[in-house]
DNA sequence: ATGGTAGTAGAACTA
């Protein structure tokens, strides 16, 4: 079984790199991020012309995900159920032959000075307790999507500089971490324990691929019994370099499941 | 360079 995921910045505006991406690659899975448009203006029939079902949920401008699988996904379901703000636009799960997906576009918090970066922290403790409700980490659960943190620091190209970014800070990483406690295994690292992997070169570098500039803020985590079976993961950096990318790349891992 | 570019918008906000 193969999972992927991507920040897509805009869904319409992707539509010939993901329809390309997916013909190539195959996955079973792939999880979108950012997809910045309404349910209405939603181009599922592209997808399904190319043989795929999708799920999704978003909203004018902002936000938006969805997962897009070669097969049906069961059990749909969006946002936070604990009464806080439900960010359905952030959040959708569903169980593809068995795993368990949850897909979600984490706030990136902009300054660390202000309510939103308090907000992104609430965020990962409510999403530990999220992933406490409704799985058990002896069963088969994946958490993919743009979680807006570098874990350590190679995962950033400059650890010195970037120290105290929303993304980039022993806060963030501590309540990352705190989720990821629950259960899970960060499958990248798992195949990958070397520097410069990176799923995100911001626009405003110029040649940020080229010089290797980038983040590693978008993960395929999965608990024990997944990740034991997962057997290679890849970013795939050819779609950043192609005109009119998204400012991520996509980020893939194969699982020996039936 | 506390800048830069890109997306949705059709100005200003987000990243």
């Amino acid at each position: 079984m193969k999972v992927a995921t991507f920040n897509a910045n805009s869904i319409r505006a992707r539509m010939p790199i993901l329809l390309d991406w997916l013909a190539k690659h195959q996955p079973d899975v792939l999880c979108v991020q950012e997809t910045k448009v309404p349910d209405d203006s939603f181009p599922a029939g592209d997808f399904e012309q190319a043989g795929y079902q999708v799920v999704f949920k978003g909203e004018k401008s902002y936000n938006g995900v969805a997962i897009i699988s070669s097969g049906e996904l069961k059990d749909v379901s969006y946002g936070l159920d604990d009464g806080g703000p439900r960010d359905e636009t952030r959040l959708v799960r569903g169980t593809y032959e068995g795993v368990h997906i949850v897909n979600t576009y984490v706030p990136q918090g902009r300054d660390v000075k202000l309510p939103v970066y308090k907000y992104k922290l609430e965020w990962f403790s409510r999403l530990a307790k999220f992933f406490q409700k409704h799985y058990a980490s002896k069963e088969k659960v994946l958490w993919c999507g743009d979680l807006n943190v570098a874990p350590t620091d190679i995962d950033v190209h400059d650890p010195k500089r970037l120290l105290g970014h929303v993304c980039f800070n022993p806060e963030v990483q501590a309540a990352f971490q705190s989720v990821v406690e629950w259960g899970f295994v960060d499958v990248f690292r798992k195949h990958h324990p070397e520097s410069g992997q990176y799923t995100f070169f911001d626009y405003r570098s110029r040649n940020a691929v080229k010089e290797g500039k980038g983040w590693r803020v978008d993960h395929i985590l999965a608990t024990r019994p997944l990740a034991n079976r997962s057997t290679d993961a890849l970013i795939d950096l050819d779609p950043r370099r192609l005109p009119k990318s998204s400012d991520h790349t996509f980020l893939a891992a194969e699982f020996d499941v039936p």
